[in-house]
DNA sequence: CGACGTCGGAACGCAACCGTATCGTCGTCA
DNA sequence: TGACGACGATACGGTTGCGTTCCGACGTCG
């Protein structure tokens, strides 16, 4: 008889607090004071920090996103592209994700919850992009398909979350037409 | 007259300390402990935490790497990626960097300072080849360079990092072929 | 030899959270 | 209408780190 309404609240105050201290130094009793809750209506829910950080990310992890099929590998890329750059332009998700990340590197739970939240989202469409290339015969049959993933993947996240610069008018395309290069050089 | 085995005592704990409860977590008390030293001298030498470490990471960001220089784009690649995959093997590099990047989401000095490291460590080594590659024609002239560092750095970040999946043997290889193809393709 | 400054160690009061327990209040069902 | 259970609030003792202060020991200069 949980109320779903203060559920929801620290959801959403976890997120923020997330996002603007990172898990490290995020406390119960933050999260409670941002949701305007009392300690216990968390803990009746959730046994720790970790439980609930988990819950969210394989809550997460289980919006399975539609692979783009614009009939070509370039097109599917730069849609690709236009949807990740969207979604890391998110305050909360350009800070959440390194830190979740840099979390993984010290605990397996966290790493395993976002290895799965990785695989189902950006690992899952960039790989059905791929396979529908090599199916049109625009890529070589029998590639490296890791190796592919890392070439469709690892520019724009390195653009956008590590080095964090702007992404000027046309990038996206250009880098949807260099990578389809990469992958047919395979 | 600070004794400089104790300056150096402290700085390797930091190290120790940065890659094993990350930033946030890491305590003065907990950098005098593991270097065996009082807090008086910690505090002495930096005013706080976050002086300390971007001491460090400028101490780091001043060891310029030499540009890679076979006279090829792909073998000066190839050469890079397997200085930076040697590098990022080591747990204090794979630990420390994703830490101090999340970190940089949130204070703007660690961001400036690991901004710095970043163009005078992979930046600078990927920029001198692409370059190199433009005088010898191998790359077209007038490519946008900023993308080109993108498309060069970022899959085996993502790759070793993000991903944490290993190199099989002839990854790096393959992977110094498909970007200098996405880069003949700008 | 004597003065000075750094050393490690211990203690200070203060603040934040931990996880638990105990209030009285309020909404919902039977 | 009465019982139940989740609610916010508050308090608990315990832990950890903050930044500062004082101490006696030691080394090094002058």
């Amino acid at each position: 008889m949980l109320r779903e309404d203060v559920t929801e609240a620290i959801r959403a105050a976890v997120f923020e607090e997330l996002a603007a201290v990172g898990y490290a130094r995020m406390s119960i009793e933050g999260i409670a004071r941002r949701a305007g809750v009392g300690k216990t209506a968390v803990y009746r829910r959730w046994r720790s920090k970790l439980h609930l950080v988990l819950d969210l990310v394989s809550a997460i992890a289980v919006q399975g996103l539609p692979t783009p099929d614009t009939g070509s590998l370039e097109g599917d890329l730069r849609l690709l592209y236009e949807v990740t750059s969207r979604a890391l332009r998110h305050p909360v998700a350009s800070q959440v994700i390194p830190d979740l990340q840099a979390e993984a590197a010290r605990n397996p739970e966290i790493a395993e919850a976002l290895q799965k939240a990785l695989r189902e989202g950006q690992h899952g469409v960039a790989n059905g992009i791929v396979r529908a290339a090599v199916a049109r015969g625009e890529v070589r049959d029998g590639v490296d398909e890791d190796l592919a993933l890392d070439l469709v993947s690892g520019p724009l996240y390195w653009r956008s979350v590590v080095v964090r610069a702007e992404l000027p008018k046309g990038y996206l395309g250009s880098l949807a037409a260099a990578t389809g290069a990469a992958l047919r050089a395979l």
